[in-house]
DNA sequence: AATCCTCAATTAAACGTTTGTTTAATTCAA
DNA sequence: TTGAATTAAACAAACGTTTAATTGAGGATT
C-alpha cells in the first residue's frame, strides 16, 4: 500500500469519526461502530491511532487548524475598513461553523468533560488564538474612532454563541425556521446561514458602533 | 418509610445524577456511578425510575418548570418599562442559568443527540415557551416605539448563546477571567455573572434601541 | 399485648451485552 | 523474504437490567 493511501485510509476513519461523534458524542461511539462505517477492521483503530482517546486528539489535530490562514489576512488587509471586517467575520465563522458543524459540535461538547489536559489544553489554545484575531480587528476599529469600547472576549462569546445556539440544538432551529423534523445538514444550513448572517451583522454593527448608545440611559 | 421520604430518596438520586450527567454526560455517566455517588443500591435506580433514559426523562421534568412563572411575571408587570423588563430579563436568564449550571449543560448537550421522541420534544417545548414569554417583551417595547424591528428568535439565540458559550467551556472561561484551572462553580458564578449581565444589557439595549443604527451602512 | 400477615423497600448476585484493547495468525506488496 | 498491513478471535472489564431473596414497618387477627 502506498503512502498515499495510508494517510487516505487514516483520514477516511477520521472523517467518519467525526461523523459519528458529532452525531451521538465521544462516550455514545463505539470504535466498532467507526470501524464498521469505515469499512476497515476494529483493530486497525488501536493499529493506526493507538487508542479511542487518541484518535479525538488526532480528530482535533486534523481539524484544528481549519480556521486559520483566513483571520490573519483579515488582519493583514489594510483596504477593508474595520466595518467591512467585521461583515467579513461573521461570513467567514457562519460559514464556517456550518459547514464544520459536526467538528465544532465536538469541540464545544467534548470540552466541558475534560477527557486529558492535552485535549483540554489543545482545545482552549485554538479558541484563545481565535480570540487574538478577533480582538486586534474590534481594536483597530477603536483606534480608528469607529468601535466603542466593549468588552470584547464576551463580545466574541455573543458571536460565537449565537450560531452555536443553532447549531446545537438542530430540532429547536428547524422549529424556528419552519422547517420539517429531520431535515438534512445541508437544507439546514442554506436556511440558517443566511438569517444568522443578517442578524449577527445588524447586532455587531448596532453594538459596536461609537455612536449608539450601549449604557444604562 | 414515609412518602416524604422516599420523595427525599428519589429526588436525591435526581439531584445527584444531574451533578454527574451534567459533568460527564448521559453515555459518560453509568447508573453504577449514581447509585454508589447517592448511597443507595444499584437496582433502586430501576426500581424508581424504570431505566437509564426514563431517569433523564424524569430529571428533565423534575427541572423543566424552573424558569416558568417569573418570566409571567415580568409580562404582566405594567409598572416596568420595556427597557426594565430586558435589564430584568437579563438578570434572571443570568443568575438562572449559572445557578443551575449542570441542568442547563443537560439540556444543550442532550438535545443534539435525540435519544428518544419525549425527550426532545419536551426539551423544544421547553424553549419555545421561553421563546414565546421574550417575543412578548420585545413585541411590547417595539409597540410602544422604543425597540426596533429585529429577528427575535436570532436575538434569544445571542442571549442564551452568550451565556452558553461561558457554561460549556469552563476551562476557558476561566482563562478568560484569569482565574486557576479548577475553580469551584460558586467561583466561576460569582466572577462571571457580573461582567456576563454588563455585556448582555450593554448589547440589548445597542441592538434594541430605535434610535440606534443596525442596517448596513 | 402479642402474634401473624402483607407488601413495598432494599439487597447481593447474576444476567447477557457491549465496551476498548490485545493477540496471534495471515495476507501481500516491495 | 522481509515487514508492514490486515484479519478473526479472544480478552477482561464495564455496561444496563433483572432476579430472587431478605428486610422491616404497619395493620389486622387472636
Amino acid at each position: 500500500m502506498s503512502a498515499a493511501e495510508k494517510t487516505d485510509k487514516r483520514e477516511h476513519i477520521l472523517i467518519v469519526a467525526e461523523e459519528l461523534i458529532g452525531e451521538n458524542g465521544f462516550d455514545g461511539t463505539s470504535v466498532r461502530d467507526i470501524a464498521h462505517r469505515a469499512g476497515v477492521n476494529l483493530a486497525m483503530i488501536s493499529y493506526y491511532f493507538g487508542s479511542k482517546e487518541k484518535l479525538l486528539e488526532a480528530l482535533i489535530e486534523f481539524r484544528a487548524g481549519y480556521s486559520y490562514g483566513i483571520l490573519e489576512e483579515l488582519n493583514k488587509d489594510q483596504t477593508l475598513s474595520p466595518w467591512d471586517k467585521i461583515d467579513r467575520l461573521v461570513d467567514f465563522y457562519v460559514d464556517k461553523i456550518l459547514t464544520n458543524l459536526r467538528f465544532h459540535n465536538i469541540m464545544y461538547r467534548e470540552s466541558i468533560n475534560i477527557r486529558s489536559d492535552e485535549i483540554r489544553d489543545r482545545i482552549i489554545a485554538i479558541k484563545m488564538r481565535n480570540l487574538e484575531q478577533i480582538t486586534r480587528i474590534i481594536q483597530d476599529g477603536q483606534q480608528k474612532k469607529l468601535f466603542r469600547e466593549v468588552d470584547i472576549p464576551m463580545t466574541v462569546g455573543s458571536l460565537m454563541g449565537t450560531i452555536s445556539s443553532y447549531t446545537q440544538a438542530k430540532p429547536y432551529g428547524c422549529q424556528i425556521l419552519a422547517l420539517g423534523y429531520d431535515v438534512n445538514d445541508e437544507t439546514y444550513r442554506s436556511k440558517l446561514a443566511p438569517r444568522l448572517k443578517a442578524h449577527l451583522k445588524s447586532l455587531m454593527r448596532a453594538h459596536l458602533d461609537i455612536a449608539n448608545l450601549g449604557l444604562p440611559r
